[in-house]
DNA sequence: CGCTTATTTTACCAACCGGTCAAAGCGAGG
DNA sequence: CCTCGCTTTGACCGGTTGGTAAAATAAGCG
């Protein structure tokens, strides 16, 4: 007998591929109207399915938006959990701009999802960022001032570097219109991973 | 008698307190919850009317968010366009970087807004993007250029040196609450200056 | 005051919103 | 072939949305 009373209940085939469909779908549409911009029709036309199909598998637009915040959190914070104390500093931060900067290039949606969430005041997030994130920024900082202090690096302040590799690399998923606008033909991420690698080698060589 | 068939119709007392109070409202609610997430209810109970007294000032919730957006472009390009070729390279950039803080740190609203703008593919403003800003944008880089060409600064790719003072900058803003979150009391814009004045610093100046 | 114009309110509308429900369609196993 | 459970649909509901019409009220002004 199980530990937990509910049975896991394996997907059917079908769920698999439709719970799929419309969680692409719904951060198509969340990522680029917000939460309350979006509808459950614009949601289940882009996943292929007719509205109360859609909340067959889900039981309401919230639980959709729910399911793909908490899904994203973590994989946000992966880039970071990497950085690892005992490696060299700054290639352990170079590193950590580049998976960023890549996350940004291969999830462009995701970024776009979580600077909806908040610009519009976090109202869903609120908790994990002043737990879970402040938490592993609050310790990720401390690493950086040890580095700082042997002379490894350039002495900065920690959660300011931080929030400047965030937003650095963040600004080329969220921003991507206006970027292309300014830039045309011109590949935005190219000319990017060169520039914020030369920004950070630069910033972070100790004096 | 004048070139135009209209008339160009003072405004009363009352239009122009009520037609302010609207535009504060409305630059209030769209700055959270982007054109579609925004309801006129929303605006007419933050400006402390009703809703069809507020359609007589406005004829639509189009009309209010293009008078914020267009009313919005000039004052965003403002700092960029104080930025003089004959000035001292570094000091002008760097003032670049402080009047943008700068206005992270007192219109976080007007940011947001046109964060969200951009967020959700810039459908209104796309064209002053390639238009304008592009041609504003340019004519800055081709100004950075010659300074890095002459030795007084490092070299560096234009367009991204100035998407990153963008991104560097209205980050404070847009991401604001994010940032108190990991900060927890320290007041952001206090380290933001001095973390952007030195980073600035290091990277501009010449090798 | 009395008249005109500017302002505000009340009542309303059609379209759309998130969500429900019961019935119908469907596919795999017997 | 039939049955049973998963899946899909169409019809519908109460509330909200952007916007309108017209009447009621307030202000300005001679």
């Amino acid at each position: 007998m199980s530990a937990f009373p509910a049975d896991p209940k394996p997907l059917t085939r079908i769920q698999t591929k439709n719970r799929a469909a419309i969680l692409d779908a719904g951060l198509e549409v969340f990522s680029t109207f917000g939460f309350r911009g979006s509808t459950l029709d614009q949601i289940a036309s882009a996943a292929g399915l007719s509205k109360p199909n859609l909340l067959y598998y889900f039981p309401s637009k919230e639980a959709i938006h729910a399911e793909l915040l908490t899904g994203l959190l973590s994989t946000w914070l992966d880039p970071l959990t990497l950085m690892r104390a005992d490696g060299d500093p700054v290639p352990e931060l170079l590193g950590y701009v580049r998976r960023k900067l890549e996350m940004s290039r291969q999830f462009p949606r995701e970024s776009r999802l979580f600077a909806n969430e908040i610009l519009q005041g976090a109202p869903r997030v609120k908790a994990a960022l002043e737990g879970e994130l402040k938490d592993l920024v609050d310790a990720k900082a401390e690493v950086i001032r040890g580095w700082a202090a042997a002379g490894k690096i350039a002495d900065l302040h920690p959660h300011h570097l931080i929030f400047s590799i965030w937003s650095l690399t963040q600004h080329y998923a969220d921003f991507d219109v206006q970027i292309r606008a300014v830039l045309g033909e011109e590949d935005p991420f190219e000319g990017a991973e060169a520039y914020l690698d030369a920004l950070f080698t630069k910033m972070l060589t100790p004096a």
